[in-house]
RNA sequence: GGGCCUAUAGCUCAGCCUGGUUAGAGCGCAUCCCUGAUAAGGAUGAGGUCGCUAGUUCAAAUCUAGCUAGGCCCA
């Protein structure tokens, strides 16, 4: 027995019951216990970081990270969930110090670094709850207690065998990088940092000169190049000038000097008077060498410094087209002179943001109060040229609020560009979703990929596993387990933190080493995560090989740039192997209003809230059928996922609804279902809707087998949609028949109704588990199941009727076509009518027609479908040349073929159609090459062209016709009073109809068996007396009483 | 400044790879129909110089180049 279904459904809650029944049967552990001994589909679960609660981004990825498990779960692999926590790093880092009032590094020495790290493993603890909550209510199945996170010792043991591999490889370096740095927090800050408070401040914009040191092609000895910086305190650590070698230079004298100057920067000048005598392209000024302003670092000049070099960010849109390099103190500064092959760096500036005693006069001076000093010093010489200030946005430390410089530190690295080429190849073997992230972004950015800069300053993170000789820096040794560092330091270790780690001392050969004492970038724990969450390999070695690299991983565009890159990294240095075979690449989520989702315009619905009103299922398939699942923005519409609710979730609801409640009615049991005929046997209608679903199911399958998750939904939908308003509505009536009446065919119906609902739902399950769940609960007997356990649907090919698909189409537009003449004509459905012509000659065409005609007389409401072959008395052509066949053959021509077709008369036509060709041009035109339109003879109201024939309603209505009609208004009133007064579907009422209208009585009399049985009256009398309500022209009265 | 993506109806998007003469869908709007499975359903209609310019071609929303605007990422 089925279920008696309330229709009304609170989709939120019934979705809480169904996570609870999951909690209490363990659903979801069984559903990968059955597939225990199968083979392993590898998921790697990219971490987020556990701050705040999860956003729509989150609720995305945490969507897709369900769907494709689940389905591979159904195909019957074993496919493992471990959600995982990116807990090292600067934003948890960032939320201690607020927490603990802590401005900078040195405060945090002062605090105690054992203390701060042993907080920011509480603070890890704290945010976890939010996104057990959420995701649970976008019934997302992961695995929480068995989780893994990044501060884990398992974890940071496999980043040090990491981190080993690539030493031994030598793929590890030490060397400068330029970063954003605060001297008042004595700390390097990330970019991320750097951009968090400009502000626009004035700053010095100089020109000073620095004289040639000898003759070099267009240059000669005592020159003055016209060099031009916006920090003069970076002039004394300068050691070269940038140049654009495509840039015009010229050559100048004002009074007795000779000058060098981007041509097109002469304005620069201002009031000098000057004169050209010389003229040369940047690259012949390249390798010129000039006497530096300072001459504390004269030694470096044996080493290459002091040269003019190119640089690419060298430009003519101010300055002087000269730009002074201090390679310590500018990115594209170090990369320049690194370009040039000049292996220098000067750094007279202290960690504290002072010049150190290097340079005379500015000793233990500010740098910033040390711009004035050194223009003064210049001016002294005779080399400032001229001065002004700028105004122009700079950062400033979003902590202590003083000006960002940028300083070389000494930074670990990892040798990307050595295995770059490597990495671009194999990228191939990897199928993205969408295709053009893989092939054009991410290839592209691999292609330009730098070495990869790995330390931070910091302290909660993974440590460097590197101990370096205090004697001798030179001599350093690389740790790449806990074991191998309890040998060598005869110390036990049971945490890898800094704390812990900072204190330990190796000694080897009575040399003593500490560690280095940076921290990893917490990106290169993320791209660690394939080796870390099983602690390969120090454990689980077999189990990872056979699941690496992953099947299946998704994340947002942005980890392009991140995960995504630094799995390939490792991956392609540890294993030559790409780390996964399939990638889901999603856009970004914006806004309704196509802004960036902002707290604090509140221009967006709270996810959870948005959950609780519309479930999770209806989010689920809304952020699947959107752009986000094709790389592109989405403007998150709560419209959008309300529509969703109404277009696949309540009509899947209703045609369940709608099985359960008629089943119940006529207490239909599963004994009885097993009796129906084999499909093959059943109505027409049943092998469409089933042939259907097979064809739907293959295409599922071919889509999620690739991943095209956006191209799930819309089949759905049509699926639906051909379910609720073509099945289940033209055959309604065999599901309501008397007990007794046609049992066979009833039974079948509920049979098809049956199995279609539930092969449906497992096609749906991994995209709306809860409502495919609770569908299956209603449509199964066995207790403590659930459908995720089943296997997926495989398309029976054989229950595929592609002719019969092909039929109740053009039933359908036959249908569609013949209610519009209806609508034209102003004759409502319910009016019966005699036929409908159907004018082709066609016979195949007509034999198609044949098959369905019961479906075209029920839903048309006619009684007769004639075909007429006298075509041309009711059918004339427009001939038009096709285009596409003739155009390549034909070329220009095709133009007078077209002004010779219009002039051709209907009986030109009519014969041309007859022979089959005409000539043109000598040329022989098949009739097959040419677009025939089809126009009425007639242009009538009662008739519409319908694909290639013509059909025609007979719209007489006699009197015959009409007390039909008739009778079906009662039948329609009686039923409105029926459910005005409350009664249910099943109940069984008499009637009393009175009316003085000889018509209408008559219909009634007539059609009486008709009406009883459809208002399911057991009793019922006509009288002859007045009625009060209007009918058409006719007044009745109609009472009803439950019998 | 660089890479990638996007621009089509009031709104959200298909179509573009592979060019074909009438550019589709959903929502919204208007009008109508139906309603004992359905917080419903159906039909019809209005609404588009396919971002701009040039080129290739018999033919361009589609291919090419340039431009404009927006987005993401990186400098």
């Amino acid at each position: 027995m089925f279920k008696r279904i309330n229709n009304n459904i609170n989709l939120a809650s019934q979705e809480q019951d169904i996570s609870t029944y999951w909690d209490k049967i363990n659903a979801f552990d069984n559903s990968m216990l059955k597939r225990k001994d199968q083979k392993i589909f590898r998921f790697y679960d990219g971490p987020p970081f556990p701050t705040g609660s999860p956003h729509y981004g989150n609720l995305l990825a945490g969507v897709i990270k369900d769907i494709v498990p689940r389905y591979w779960t159904m195909r019957g692999y074993y496919v493992e969930r471990r959600f995982g926590w990116d807990v090292h790093g600067l934003p948890i880092e960032m939320e201690v110090q607020k927490q603990l009032g802590l401005d900078d590094p040195q405060q945090i020495n002062e605090f105690g670094i054992g203390k701060f790290n042993e907080a920011c493993r509480s603070q890890v603890q704290t945010n976890t709850e939010n996104w057990e909550r959420v995701t649970r209510k976008i019934g997302r199945w992961v695995d929480f207690e068995n989780d893994y996170k990044t501060m884990d010792i398992d974890f940071m043991e496999s980043v040090w065998w990491v981190f080993k591999n690539l030493w031994e490889n030598d793929l590890i370096y030490k060397d400068y990088k330029v970063l954003p740095y605060s001297w008042s927090a004595a700390t390097p800050l990330s970019n991320f940092e750097a951009n968090m408070d400009y502000r626009d401040v004035e700053d010095p914009s100089i020109f000073f000169t620095l004289k040639a040191r000898n003759d070099y092609n267009e240059i000669k000895k005592n020159d003055n190049f016209l060099v031009w910086t916006t920090t003069p305190w970076c002039i004394p650590g300068n050691l070269a000038i940038a140049v654009g070698k495509d840039i015009n230079y010229i050559r100048i004298r004002i009074d007795k000097e000779y000058y060098w100057i981007a041509e097109e920067l002469v304005d620069e000048l201002g009031d000098y008077e000057f004169t050209e005598v010389g003229k040369s392209l940047g690259s012949e000024l390249i390798g010129g060498e000039y006497i530096p302003a300072y001459s504390e670092f004269e030694d470096e000049y044996s080493n290459g410094a002091f040269r003019i070099i190119h640089s690419d960010d060298t430009n003519t849109l101010a300055g002087s087209g000269l730009v002074s390099q201090a390679p310590a103190y500018g990115e594209s500064d170090f990369y320049a002179l690194k370009n040039a092959g000049i292996e220098v760096i000067v750094d007279p500036v202290t960690l504290s943001g002072k010049f150190d005693n290097s340079v005379l006069g500015i000793e233990g001076m500010n740098v910033k109060e040390a711009d004035k000093i050194i223009m003064n010093q210049l001016k002294d010489r005779g080399s400032l040229f001229s001065q002004k200030t700028e105004m122009h946005s700079y950062p400033f430390c979003w902590r202590t609020g003083t000006p960002l410089i940028y300083k070389a530190i000494p930074t670990w690295f990892v040798r990307v560009e050595k295995i770059r080429e490597r990495m671009v190849e194999l990228n191939k073997e990897t199928h993205w979703v969408p295709g053009f992230i893989g092939e054009k972004r991410f290839s592209n950015w691999l292609e330009n990929a730098r070495d990869w800069a790995i330390s931070r300053n910091r302290y909660w993170g993974s440590c460097i596993p590197v101990w370096i000789n205090i004697e001798d820096p030179s001599d350093q040794i690389c740790i790449g387990s806990i074991e191998e560092l309890e040998e060598l330091s005869g110390v036990k270790v049971d945490d890898l933190h800094k704390h812990y780690l900072d204190d330990v001392v190796i000694e080897v050969n009575g040399n003593k080493y500490t560690r280095t004492s940076e921290v990893l970038d917490c990106w290169f724990e993320s791209g660690s995560m394939p080796y870390g969450q099983q602690h390969y390999p120090f454990e689980n070695k077999e189990n990872f090989l056979d699941g690496f690299p992953a099947d299946f991983i998704a994340e947002g565009l942005d980890q392009t740039r991140g995960w995504f890159y630094t799995l390939t990294i490792l991956s392609v240095a540890l294993f030559d192997s790409v780390a996964f075979k399939n990638c889901i690449t999603t856009g970004m989520i914006l806004a309704e209003d196509g802004r960036k989702m902002s707290k604090s315009l509140k221009n967006y619905p709270d996810p959870e809230e948005l959950l609780n009103s519309y479930g999770g299922d209806s989010l689920r398939a809304y952020l699947i059928n959107s752009p986000v699942v094709r790389g592109e923005p989405l403007k998150f519409s709560e419209e959008g996922v309300q529509l969703v609710t109404r277009n696949v979730i309540l009509p899947l609801w209703n045609s369940y609804t709608f099985f359960s409640n008629y089943a119940n009615a006529d207490q239909i049991t599963m004994d009885e279902l097993s009796k129906a005929d084999p499909v093959e046997e059943r109505s027409l209608m049943d092998q469409w809707i089933i042939s259907t679903l097979q064809s739907l199911i293959k295409t599922v399958n071919e889509k999620m087998e690739n991943y095209y998750l956006y191209e799930v939904v819309p089949p759905l939908i049509n699926f639906i949609d051909e379910l609720t308003n073509w099945y289940v509505r033209s055959n309604r009536k065999r599901f309501w028949k008397e007990k007794g009446v046609d049992d066979k065919d009833k039974i079948n119906a509920f049979k098809t109704l049956h199995e279609v609902l539930l092969e449906f739902s497992k096609t749906m399950a991994p995209v709306l588990p809860f409502i495919c769940e609770e569908i299956y609960q209603g449509l199964v007997e066995e207790e403590n199941t659930s459908i995720h356990y089943e296997n997926y649907p495989v398309a029976n090919e054989n229950l595929i009727n592609k002719d019969l698909e092909n039929e109740i189409l053009i039933a359908k537009n036959i249908i569609k076509a013949s209610r519009n003449i209806r609508l034209k004509v102003e004759i409502p459905n319910k009016q019966p009518l005699n036929n409908l012509s159907i004018i082709t000659a066609d016979v195949e065409l007509q034999r198609q027609i044949r098959n369905v005609e019961q479906l075209i007389l029920n839903e048309l409401n006619v009684k007769k479908i004639i075909f007429e072959e006298n075509v041309s008395e009711w059918i004339k052509y427009d001939c038009k040349p096709n285009y596409q066949v003739l155009g390549p053959k034909l070329g220009k021509k095709i133009n007078e073929l077209k002004k010779e077709l219009n002039t051709k008369s209907q009986d030109d036509v009519t014969d041309l159609i007859e022979k089959g060709f005409f000539l043109f041009h000598g040329e022989k035109i098949s009739v097959d090459d040419l677009d025939l339109q089809l126009v009425a003879v007639n242009e009538i109201d009662n008739q519409d062209i319908v694909g290639d024939y013509l059909i025609s309603l007979n719209t007489n209505v006699d009197n015959e016709l009409l007390e039909e009609r008739l009778s079906r208004e009662v039948v329609s009133l009686v039923q409105k009073k029926r459910k005005d007064s409350g009664y249910d579907i099943t109940d069984r009422i008499s009637t009393i109809v009175y009316s003085r209208d000889k018509l209408l009585l008559s219909a009634i009399q007539k059609h009486k068996k008709y009406i009883m049985n459809e208002t399911l009256s057991l009793d019922f009398k006509a009288i002859d007396e007045p009625g009060s309500e209007s009918l058409l022209d006719y007044s009745l009265t109609i009472e009803l009483s439950k019998s």
